[in-house]
DNA sequence: CGCGTTTTTGAAGCCCCTCAAGTGTAGTGG
DNA sequence: CCACTACACTTGAGGGGCTTCAAAAACGCG
């Protein structure tokens, strides 16, 4: 009895059963929350760790303009924070997208885990190294990428998390946010962000209705985003 | 015998002299690099780590257009590298941007310090983490920040971490980076990066000449940058 | 001194933003 | 079943921030 945090793991390293039963064992408190709720803000203490099992979630910082800027996307499997062990406070905040579930696993089992169990706390610096790589294709998106580019390179992103995910039918796949969380991410403005969907709607690229992303032709998708897989590593390969 | 990469990591957490010696052991393998020094290029197969000792790198990823953007700067005590552990090949390079000195630890003996010492391994985790903490400083800054805000804000960035080393005086920090390189880390052109810099030096926040960054107002200087120092963490612990 | 690189300054243009209004589209309650 | 409301999406017009192109001045280093 695993869940997508568990099989996530199981993608990284081989997991023992002992390393599974624990894990999924670590999971055991959950919760519901409604979408547009914030798991932890900015500034706060961090107590325990967050995992995504079902819904999609962000991490964002609110600026004192009034601005948002998200920096990650959090889909079923991912890990919130592993912060629980360095931070004092919180430097950003993580908020749901949709409804969702989520584990919370405290710090003190968190760190019996990472203490006791080799394997585990490789596939956690593993997600946390992936991560990073992610980040860093951010960057290099938002620093010299135009706005078509920086928006097909994020659909790219998410369409391949999502496939890696099995949540993907040909080249469909749920996607949930809407042009101003895009906004949001992209460090562009809803209306823009509009009008450059529109443009890769008409070259025939790609369809992203309200919840719904279709792909219609990934090849040039890609080639249009400057898009190499390559960064995101091993979630891949669970792909294949 | 301990160098600036053990310095760092003292900061972060208390070592035992055993934990300071096996780490300065194994950064007994040394070599000097001299500036625009690839250290490694994305594609490569990573096969040890790098310790930054003495000079700066920058991470740095080019594009199919021919532009080039930097994702992080790398200064004494830095790490290149935890990815040896966990990547197939590197999906950005590392080049120097001074004459450096740089520690290499090959793979086996990085394996061992992780399995064998648990206060190294925090350590690392918590090097790892703060530097995501900045991956995420540097999204916020791009993606909604004014090129103004966005200069100061690397430069104050720069000034803490060098402050935080210890080799800040008065206000005045060597900062070997020229305005090409401020512009490839910034995601703006070398003129506009320029036009900015006397903006600053002209409503006397501070002054920035070949390799001397001079801050004469960090208050004023960190007001316009929107920078809150909390994002570097325990960075900050070692300056106060 | 001489050469390459960096810095500086100017002029023109484009990309994306801002402001504004109108059009869906869900969800709610009468 | 149809207002009514609250959002999200869409489209237009105009402006500003940063880029591009170009060239001169200043710097650093053999």
């Amino acid at each position: 009895m695993s869940n997508a945090f568990v099989e996530k793991l199981r993608g990284y390293v081989s997991l023992t059963e002992e390393d599974t039963r624990l894990l999924t064992a670590a999971c055991a408190m959950q919760r519901d929350v409604p979408a547009r709720y914030d798991l932890i803000r900015e500034g706060d203490k961090p107590v325990s760790v967050f995992v995504m099992l079902e819904g999609w979630a962000c991490r964002y910082k609110l600026l004192p303009e009034g601005g948002r800027q998200i920096t990650a996307f959090l889909m079923p499997g991912d890990f919130c924070d592993m912060h629980v062990a360095v931070l004092d406070e919180m430097d950003h905040s993580i908020a749901t997208l949709t409804p969702a579930r989520v584990a919370t696993i405290d710090r003190a089992k968190m760190e019996k885990l990472i203490e006791t169990r080799p394997a585990i706390t490789r596939a956690f610096w593993r997600t946390q190294l992936v991560d990073e790589g992610v980040l860093r294709a951010w960057i290099v998106c938002m620093g010299r990428r135009s706005s078509v580019q920086r928006v097909a390179h994020l659909l790219c992103e998410l369409y391949v998390r999502a496939r890696s995910m099995g949540v993907v039918d040909a080249g469909r796949c749920e996607l949930p946010i809407s042009q101003i969380v895009l906004a949001d991410a992209l460090g562009l403005t809803p209306v823009h962000v509009n009008r450059v969907l529109r443009q890769l709607r008409l070259c025939g690229t790609m369809a992203k209705s309200a919840r719904m992303l279709v792909i219609v032709d990934i090849v040039q998708m890609a080639a249009i985003a400057g898009f190499d897989e390559n960064y995101l590593h091993q979630r891949l390969k669970r792909a294949a």
